[in-house]
DNA sequence: CATGAATGAGTGTTCATTCAT
DNA sequence: TATGAATGAACACTCATTCAT
């Protein structure tokens, strides 16, 4: 019934303005973390982004930790394509076509977001409980990926015989990392040349054709 | 009027005792950013801990933030052999023994230094300067790599025809993530089945037999 | 220009509707004041306990002091039997009877009433305004009293020869503060005794047989 | 050893500078609690008052609370001789000569000190912990006082037999809520009328020459 | 050079009151 | 007249930094 879990009791607005105000609340709380980010940003720059006063900040929110954790979650609605092999359109197509359209729509999201990616690194780096929950996360995706390496495996379509998981998590490691250093750290921002550099070494490892 | 060399970062202490001070003061920083994190320390804890006085603590340091420097300056000196593939004592040893060395010094380096990496992912989280340092120190080693496999490649010991920048940069982004994963996050902590894992990968994408 | 006319307290309610919700938030309002003191009570709670809005609140007070002001002013109403002397059905009885009667009466209410006196005594110490308005009110009932007992000197039957008003104001003093020790602060909660305490010095002081 | 005991720890200042700053922060507010009481008070008040900053007030007490609790405690040495009967300075002194002179005393004391006694009223008024303490104080005073009372019925130089705690505790009361009425309600000024009445009302009460 | 008290700018948060709906 | 979201002045409190001793 009430989709709104315990954690984040009341502060939910009822009226369709109270609903517009708090999403222009949250963001311009993204576009200031992400300027400023979250150690150096004041809620009165939040405020004043949103064109809002104080009170309605505390009207929607608790405090700046609260309105953090909500910017992050709603941004992670739009993330959860990040699967990598998870998600193709056609369920017939190869492992070959999976693992490049995984990681190309892996990069593209990244490099059309990067400062919410710094921020969640950010984030990652000052919150033990945001990054518990990143851990998880991954995990999660990681298990679910290593699963259907496990059906390619078995069917001899990839013939490497490591480990499904740990073989999974390391190209993960690095798909996410590679994307990091090369877009969000601005090192290589050709992104077709990240995207092929890194099917292959997939691909090679995996022992897929 | 300034005799203070500008050029000189000031604040080094002349006497003995000076220095043991000084020295002090940095192990309590380290010990409490790592237990707080940056943005949650405070001085005066640094103090308590060092026994100290906040009046010696600027006469040490100009501020908090050249603390945090010093304290992660030191840091890396430990951290130079991370080099991954250079640094084998034996110069005759074959790829797949450097690749393998390499990793496994790495890995074992992290196992003993996770709250220190910890701290190190929260400052480049914070500070954009010091997550530049870092992204160019992470540059030219992979460089510095890279040309060593660029001689493997021409000699065949590697037979990969990827580009050599390319492929090294998203290896050690693998094997650097993995290591934050497995080791930071505690997800999985048996070092040799990491190192193992990670080695394969390597020598895998590289064709090294 | 203003047809409000500044002698009127203004916002009296001129539908059934209106003053029944005044009357509740008046309710409501003596419940927290009781509860929470006047400080600590925030208007949200007394529109709460009273099912009402913030708004609506407004309509009726001018703000909080004025919501304190109403609700003393009509607790005061039932209080005017505590005249001690005064007030007693049987215009014929004794002195000693009437001193009985009125001691009991004011004992009586008051351990009915202890949350309300609690509150009176913290607005008493709050408010000067009030403050200032008790005196007055304790004067003019210690005066009403004095009338009594000079006519009881005058017909022997209080044979005391101190002189009337000041006697009476220490008596009701007394009175007044070993209900409050006594009933509010819980210290010796047996009614009877008290009266009969009471009583007695009253009695003794005065001369009545 | 440490007669600072834990309910007060740290903040003592060490040195003579620190000591003489605090005793400054105390007098300060004092000052200001007795003019605008303790709800209207503002720190920055008090810090001006005292040329001091704010920073120097959280150096020595954690809020306003706390240094109110100091203040009164303070005052309450000053106060420990409002026993009444008790403190006389001659110890053959009869009944009558130790009434009056505690009574007078009292008296005196509280013409001397309206204000601060109006500011304990309005914190009694406010705080349930300074009340019962409050209360405990007076309740000791008053079981001390009706010790001595048995001992003057005992040998007859008091010939009331009423019960010697209750009797005290009503006297005590008249006293107390007299001055207050008299003194800091500035209905009667005139120090020696009060002291007459109040002894006299004693006197006749206890049945003592 | 050591000490720790003093400083005050800066920030989070509350809540009485207003006002658009 | 009812509603409850919006407002912002007002205040408590922190903590990096300075400076008198």
């Amino acid at each position: 019934m009430n989709d709104q879990n315990v954690l984040t009791p009341a502060k939910e607005p009822v009226s369709a303005r109270g609903r517009r105000k708090r999403a222009r609340l949250m963001d311009a709380a993204k576009t200031i973390f992400q300027r400023d980010g979250f150690a150096e940003s004041r809620i009165t720059d939040i405020v004043n982004e949103a064109s809002a006063s104080t009170g309605s900040f505390y009207t929607y929110f608790d405090n700046k930790e609260q309105i953090l954790k909500a910017v992050l979650t709603e941004a992670q609605q739009d993330m959860l394509h990040t699967s990598l092999l998870r998600g193709h359109p056609d369920a017939t197509s190869s492992p070959k076509e999976i693992v490049d359209y995984g990681i190309r729509r892996y990069i593209e999201y990244y490099a059309q977001n990067t400062a919410l990616m710094l921020l969640m690194e950010q984030v990652a780096g000052i919150d033990p409980d945001f990054r518990e929950e990143r851990r998880q996360r991954e995990h999660d995706i990681v298990e679910s990926n290593a699963e259907l390496l496990g059906n390619w495996q078995s069917t001899g379509q990839a013939r490497t015989t490591m480990d499904a998981y740990l073989v999974t998590r390391a190209l993960s490691s690095m798909t996410i990392k590679f994307a990091y250093n090369c877009l969000a750290m601005r090192e290589n921002e050709d992104v077709s040349v990240v995207v092929d550099t890194l099917t292959q070494v997939w691909l090679k490892t995996l022992e897929i054709d």
